[in-house]
DNA sequence: ACGATCCGGATTGTCGACATTATTGCGGAT
DNA sequence: ATCCGCAATAATGTCGACAATCCGGATCGT
């Protein structure tokens, strides 16, 4: 049978209710805190209330989202300390990534890091700074593979989604972006070596320089009332 | 209304279906890879197939459980591999909670992880092997708390309750539980001290030792053929 | 004897209806 | 004007029934 075709736009092709509401939170089109009613997220969905529920209570495990007894479920909101918390936890485990990319990785992910690494040059000499942004978590996941830890590799995943919020700003700072490219090219070059070592050190002391441009952003940020959405 | 008594045993305390199912798994009452019907769960846990049905989606997406479409859900069997993986995730992640339990640990924390190390040290003297492994992980859990880092510390649960089937074995190897001991008493020295750069390098070797303590038990376990119970 | 096909039981996936619970708005008393 | 109780509403939690699917063995034809 022929779903009914649904009014709004979310993502349609061929995935299960999880995967849309999945995008759509990350993508930013449902406030933090903002209430998912599952009558509406059944229409927005055009699937049956079975499959929001199994979709809500997966994503309250996964952290994108939480569900209060007898209340319903909200985009959850993560504070700025839980985001630097798990820009600190990320740093460990794309450490780890990053001592097994260098240990384990094919003259394959060699060459798609120095692609992508030459793109996100191409693309910082001409100031396109959000085609940068979209460069950069490729480059970080080519090294997940390379280390083909699957278990460390879901959970990285798993907490940038939760921290995506947070991110686009970090590469607002005056100067970041060359830095950023910088680092980038050390990590690399440690892998290419397989320098494990110097690999991990260089890929913590990139997350270092990403969690104080974070803090940064912080402090400079509007404090003003969050008021919380309805 | 009263709900229909259970028939075997299962946690039954005021938690719900996902609760008890969870240490139904982690305490080892299910075989690896065996089918877990949910009709007979209803059974077992005296719920509705509505909160068992939630209680499987929650523990996939934790990893406790494999789901097949159409095909009802297993106990997950975490091979070899990927148990080595968990270990290696976790020690990354517990070398960072060292490192922040040392800058932040109060007075109290300390003294929790002080009476802990001397009930080891009693057990030890004993020779009580599993009373020692059941203070092992409270050590570690007081220190999770005394990190405060609530992402990093819901990840480490996660991962310990997977890689748990493993865990009993490690104490077994001879002389094992002599130098952890030694381990768990340098991580406390540096905690104590607030050197969070030693905390964590120890926390680190303990782990690494613990992890080639389990590649030791691999090697020496039964390989024998491996059948998929039913 | 052997392979393909076809049921039958068992199990999961989905839907609709109903009970239960929070929340909101209103009215009245102080 | 404020506060309390109470009903109306909206949303969630739960259950039972039915449809869809998978797996096994039996059946049929060659």
């Amino acid at each position: 049978m022929v779903r009914k075709a649904t009014k709004r736009a979310l993502p349609e092709g061929g995935l299960d209710a999880y995967h849309r509401l999945r995008e759509g939170i990350t993508a930013g089109q449902f406030q933090p805190n903002e209430r998912l009613v599952e009558a509406n997220l059944t229409r927005l969905l055009g699937t049956g209330r079975t499959a929001v529920r199994a979709a809500l209570v997966r994503l309250d495990q996964e952290g994108l989202v939480t569900r209060e007894h007898n209340r319903g479920a909200r985009v959850r909101l993560v504070t700025d300390g839980e985001a630097l918390e798990i820009e600190e936890v990320r740093a460990a485990l794309e450490g780890l990534l990053a001592h097994e990319a260098a240990e384990k990785a094919t003259p394959t992910h060699l060459r798609e890091l120095q692609a992508l690494l030459a793109e996100m040059r191409d693309r910082l000499a001409r100031d396109d700074s959000v085609g940068y942004s979209e460069l950069n978590p490729r480059f970080h996941q080519v090294i997940w593979m390379a280390a083909g830890n699957r278990t460390a590799g879901r959970l990285v995943a798993a907490l940038k989604s939760q921290g995506l919020r947070y991110q686009y700003q970090t590469m607002l700072r005056p100067g970041r972006a060359g830095r950023s490219m910088h680092e980038h090219e050390m990590i690399y070059k440690a892998i290419t070596a397989h320098d494990a070592d110097t690999a991990e050190a260089a890929m913590r002391t990139h997350l270092a320089e990403v969690l104080e441009t974070l803090r940064w952003a912080m402090a400079h940020q509007d404090h003003g009332p969050r008021w919380l959405p309805d």
